[in-house]
DNA sequence: TGAGTAATGCGT
DNA sequence: CGCATTACTCAG
């Protein structure tokens, strides 16, 4: 009886793949290996085993595998499994989540290339371009694929390719690289010859006539092991001449080993500070609550001191042996903690993110699998929750109400917050989702006992909650108490914190606030041709930028519609507010934090370490100032509009407006001294604002969560959004009606279509139709039907060209 | 996804 | 009509 395995490949496909493999082959597979097959014509994949069996196909022959990667599973069956889960219950292929998942270097793919043959003449018969191309190419050498398309000057090679195989000048082969390679170190030692001391002495004696050499091997034997080739060399006290002849007689040598990329560990991890009543108290509770729920949720007011309740938590899962997941919204935004838990837990920590290389996350990928201690506490961004874990024993999600937790752009569109807590049942493991503005959704399963709930109402070391207050900008307009976009209320604010010696920190959306640039003649703004937006102004390159398809233009002095050369308004940006309050206050020192300024991680470090340390007087900034920061000297902050954030168009905006206003208030007065929060508005009287200043979550939340209901929104229902996009409009239009009538037969409520906020991007237009699901009935049934819609959809002729997107739990 | 092929568009 | 771009299908 032959034997079979199903695979899936990393690719955008909904079914499994069968190949034909040998008993041997069949007795040492597991799920969870890597196995490479051919698929396709001519392509080479790395998949991932799911079942070894033994019913044949009946509609093909299965190929063979190509080989087997692992010994050993490098997904965990639970993971598996998990992987599963993401893949229905986000409607993605499981094969794209698996391709998320892994590290790209783990994934080897094959890569064309093309030999060349001998040959003394070329037949006039052949292509032009076939002529052309051989004339250029070395015989008996061999092209890669990008070498042969930038010779022939061609979009398309492979005809060409196919002529030249035919008439075998050529012949095409596919290579597979294997991209994870152990980083290689030269490690310089002593001859074991020389161990003893006599030998040694002897040399040293025989090399004093050569002083070079003699001082080269004076610094080596003066270093600590390991001593590394190209460091040493570097010492002004080496000379390499030297070091070249001392290797040559056989007194040195360089071996070639392998090293970890990561970080090397510190060998003592510092003691636990110790902790206040309060979060011990919490620590109590929370470890109480865990015994009847599995999550708790840990709501304690900004600088409450979270983390330390964290740190004391995972040292008792760290001596017990167990692995624990930190999961942060964004890792860039959290140098600050990486350093701190780095110094409790050095010996156990490992980073895991998308910024770092493929390599790096291939060894914390193989060191979380294998259980190792150096990988035994992992922080993370979203993606960290598919590392292989073999024995979870708690995950923390800290800024759990974070949207970023959340993919939204491509699929799978998972939420890593509510993925985490489906990993962490699976893998019989406790979670804390940490943060001082639930979303109603956490909160709502802590009101009704779902979770646990432990809250934190004391900051830590008594310190006040800053006083929060509002300027009424329509006031202040009309009494012309205005300076630029400040009140004066405000300006003086930050003179007094300024003459204090305290630092500022500003707070400006970006929504709304876009600097594009206006005509003051016609009061056109510059459009990108391909989307539905403004163009974006960049002083520095003297620019005009689409923030959606990267579309530039160049900036002109004249007016592109009415020709006008006059000068131009210009929205506020975080630049534009950096000129004006260096104006205001042109002693001070100023700096802004937006994504130009923080694009590469170590600006982005840099400019934290010098406004914590003293060196700015005030930081202004988007968002990225609201997560996590914690600046000792703030005693000001001030927030320019709030108003946006209330008028967005959305069911989530206020639950929005008050996290983001409560968060950036936690910026200020974070070790005791009492501090202020300003916020502009036209609307003061806004009754989510009442509850911002009063820091009161709970009346918030009951009066949020009444609307939910009333307007049957989450958690009193689930969402899903199905994406339209199109070229065409008339055809996007039909498409979408046909759509909602389908719906609408299936599901009780369906909203839309309706075009985004942005509703071209690159070309294609956009609708977005979005269906409620009640609570009570079968999720997985509900997504069966839509996913049987959407398939009938993509049946029709003339939705060809309809590209269809499904997200579950939009943000 | 991406390679191969069928279908359609474009210029002389 | 010949070539080139684009749409569409299918892989085990």
């Amino acid at each position: 009886m032959p034997f079979f395995l199903d695979v899936v490949l990393p690719l955008p496909l909904n079914n499994s793949y069968t190949y034909a493999i040998t008993q041997a082959e069949a007795s040492v597979l597991v799920p969870g290996m890597r196995v490479v097959v051919p698929f396709g014509k001519r392509k080479i994949y790395t998949s991932i085993s799911l079942k070894v069996h033994q019913q044949a196909p009946e509609t093909y022959t299965p190929k063979q595998i190509d080989s087997i990667i692992d010994q050993y599973p490098i997904i965990p069956q639970l993971q598996l499994s998990f992987l599963s889960w993401i893949a229905s219950y986000y409607q993605a292929p499981l094969g794209i989540v698996v391709r998320t998942a892994l590290p790209s270097a783990m994934l080897l793919e094959s890569e064309m290339e093309m030999v060349t043959h001998q040959w003394t003449a070329i037949t006039p018969s052949l292509s032009k371009h076939a002529q052309q191309l051989l004339q250029q190419l070395e015989q008996n050498a061999t092209y890669s694929l990008a070498q042969v398309q930038q010779l022939l000057l061609l979009k398309n090679p492979y005809p060409v390719l196919h002529e030249l195989t035919t008439a075998a000048y050529v012949s095409l082969k596919e290579e597979v690289y294997a991209r994870y390679q152990p980083k290689l170190k030269t490690e310089i030692c002593l001859d074991p010859a020389y161990k003893h001391e006599d030998a040694l002495r002897d040399l040293m004696s025989s090399l004093a006539t050569k002083p070079k050499q003699y001082k080269t091997l004076l610094t080596f034997l003066q270093q600590k092991a390991p001593v590394w080739s190209p460091a040493f060399s570097a010492l002004d006290t080496v000379s390499i001449s030297s070091l070249n002849t001392l290797v040559k007689n056989n007194v040195l040598q360089k071996h070639k080993r392998a090293v970890d990329r990561l970080p090397a560990k510190i060998e003592q991890d510092s003691p636990l500070s110790p902790l206040s009543v309060s979060q011990k108290k919490g620590i109590d509770s929370i470890e109480q609550q865990w015994n009847t729920k599995d999550v708790v949720l840990l709501h304690g007011v900004t600088g409450s001191g979270k983390t330390e309740v964290y740190m004391h938590l995972i040292k008792k899962q760290l001596d017990a042996g167990k692995q624990v997941l930190y999961l942060v919204p964004e890792i860039g935004l959290t140098t600050q903690l990486m350093h701190r838990l780095h110094s409790f837990f050095g010996a156990y920590l490992a980073v895991y993110h998308s910024r770092f290389s493929p390599l790096e996350r291939t060894e914390v990928w193989q060191k979380t699998n294998q259980k190792k201690s150096e990988a035994q506490l992992i922080l993370g961004a979203r993606s960290a929750v598919f590392l292989p874990f073999q024995d979870l024993g708690l995950v923390i999600v800290d800024e759990a109400h974070e949207t970023s937790f959340k993919q939204y752009d491509a699929s799978p569109r998972y939420h890593a917050r509510d993925a985490a807590m489906v990993l962490a049942r699976m893998y019989g493991a406790k979670v804390i989702l940490g943060t001082a503005t639930p979303s109603l959704e956490s909160y709502r399963h802590a009101a009704t006992q779902k979770y646990g709930l432990v809250t934190l109402t004391k900051r830590f070391k008594e310190a006040a909650m800053p006083e929060i207050s509002f300027i009424d900008l329509t006031d202040a307009y009309r009494k012309k108490q205005m300076q630029g976009h400040l009140a004066q209320a405000l300006v003086h604010e930050i003179s007094e914190t300024l003459a204090a010696k305290r630092q500022v920190l500003l707070f400006q959306n970006r929504r709304g606030y876009a600097s594009f640039i206006e005509c003051s003649q016609c009061a056109h703004v510059p459009q990108c041709p391909s989307c539905d937006v403004s163009l974006t102004y960049h002083q520095v390159q003297r620019e005009l930028r689409c923030h959606y398809c990267g579309h530039t233009d160049q900036y002109t002095a004249a007016c592109t519609a009415c020709g006008t050369v006059s000068p131009r308004t210009q929205g506020l940006g975080t630049q534009q507010l950096e000129e004006e309050i260096q104006l205001l206050f042109p002693t001070a020192r100023v700096a802004r934090m937006d994504l130009d300024t923080t694009r590469s991680k170590k600006a982005h470090e840099k400019l934290i370490n010098s406004f914590s340390s003293g060196a700015l007087d005030i930081l202004i900034g988007t968002q990225m100032i609201t997560k996590g920061l914690d600046f000792k000297h703030v005693t000001l902050v001030g927030v320019l509009s709030a108003d946006s954030f209330l008028h967005f168009p959305d069911f989530r905006a206020h639950e929005r407006a008050f996290q983001v206003l409560t968060q950036v208030a936690g910026r200020a007065g974070r070790i005791g001294e009492p501090s202020k929060v300003l916020i502009q508005t036209f609307q003061p009287n806004h009754p989510v604002l009442a509850f911002v200043k009063a820091y009161d979550y709970p009346s918030f939340y009951a009066q949020q969560i009444q609307q939910r209901e009333q307007f049957a929104y989450p958690p009193y229902t689930r969402i899903i959004r199905i994406e339209l996009k199109c070229k065409n409009m008339s055809t996007l239009i039909s498409a979408g009606d046909w759509l909602k009538k389908g719906l609408q037969e299936r599901f009780p409520h369906v909203l839309g279509p309706v075009p985004p906020v942005v509703a071209r991007v690159r070309n294609y237009y956009i609708l977005h139709t979005l269906i409620k699901l009640p609570l009570n009935g079968s999720q997985s049934a509900a997504k069966k039907r839509l996913g049987a819609l959407l398939h009938s959809f993509a049946q029709i002729g003339s939705f060809k060209q309809v590209r269809t997107a499904i997200d579950v739990d939009p943000q």
